[in-house]
DNA sequence: TAGGTATGAGACAGACCTGTCTCATCACTT
DNA sequence: AAGTGATGAGACAGGTCTGTCTCATACCTA
């Protein structure tokens, strides 16, 4: 029995892939690059993963998490609800200016696998609901809960419309609009303290 | 010699790959699936387009001339800046829920050619710039070009959001959400009369 | 009627795709 | 030392991909 429940090889695999999936598109790179570039064997891959639309799920799910422990780390460092959302933003700015930013790996997910029944889709949904409700659960402490999931939803979509914008070379004001316009929205709808 | 510059089967290939391309992507949709759909010789194909990309581009380019006319039909109907915004919303809901709904093509054209220096991506930021271009210029009517400028590009962020939160079954919150959000802003903007 | 043009039909090449199968090897555990 | 499970290496199948080529046919014009 393998030490470890998670082997090794599969992680290697999920994150080759995910390198490759993000510079290429999915339907674009193939399993036989993915082995290649990862130096594994091919049975390897597929005793891992069932099929090729698995393996992107897997990959989904790993960014999903690691996502997800970046903000949570980014949580416990500010204060107020208002200094949670910007720091969310800058770091959405720091990522748009990374080395090899190339969009949102979620959203070009749902561009190749439209069909909402696909597996594919619904890794992509549960990741973006996630994130709405994270923005939720900051803005519910200064706003009404059927405010605060309006706003969220608000903020997701500057968010996602700044990460396109970004895509294309507009980092810069992308962010910095989509900031100033997020903290304006939350200043409208703040509960006076 | 033909009587129309422009034959009537390069037009059909356009429109039933535009058909094709929505439904499943660009690479998941082969040239023999587009052929067959349209009832089209591969060379006729061939001989219009000297390659898949270049059939995509003008698929896209085609799009784009459409999605053009329409919001011109739009801008003589309405008044005011706010009004003309608003329609455009308007506009992309009323796209959210008509029937065979599947995203914007040209972001899902960004994520399968993420290359800056691929046709694809250039003709899919053409499109983008041009519609923000179109904001910006009602906008600079109640407000200096600049502010303009920014505003559009908000608004803009705001739309393509909202686009993807409609292909994931928001198409509601996220239309009324982004809408009240741009008339908010617009207004915190507005040159006072 | 003659000639030029667009098209149809389909074979074909060469590459790539996903997924399966076999057999050898290596490492670790008992 | 023996056995067990993960892995490596690569052939293989069956399909699909883009793009090319040939030849026949229909159509319009001069």
């Amino acid at each position: 029995m393998t030490p470890s429940p998670v082997s090794d090889k599969r992680q290697h695999v999920v994150e080759t892939a995910y390198a490759l999936f993000k510079r290429a598109g999915f339907h674009a790179t193939g399993i036989d690059r993915i082995i290649a570039e990862a130096d594994v064997a091919k049975m390897t891959m597929y005793r891992h993963f069932p099929s090729k639309d698995e393996l992107i799920v897997a990959v989904l799910d790993y960014r999903a998490r690691r996502f997800d422990e970046q903000l949570d780390q980014l949580a416990r460092e500010s204060m107020t609800p208002e200094q949670k959302i910007a720091k969310i933003f800058d770091w959405h700015g720091r990522w748009f200016r990374s080395p090899d930013f190339h969009g949102c790996l979620f959203a070009h997910a749902l561009a190749e696998f439209g069909d909402p029944q696909h597996a594919v889709f619904k890794a992509v949904a549960r990741q973006k609901d996630g994130f709405k409700q994270r923005m939720r659960s900051i803005l519910a402490q200064v706003m009404p809960r059927g405010r605060a999931e309006n706003v969220a939803a608000t903020l997701l979509m500057l968010i996602e419309g700044a990460t396109l914008m970004a895509q294309m070379g507009q980092a810069g004001t992308a962010l910095r609009e989509a900031r100033k316009a997020a903290l304006d929205i939350i200043a409208a709808s703040r509960r006076p303290q």
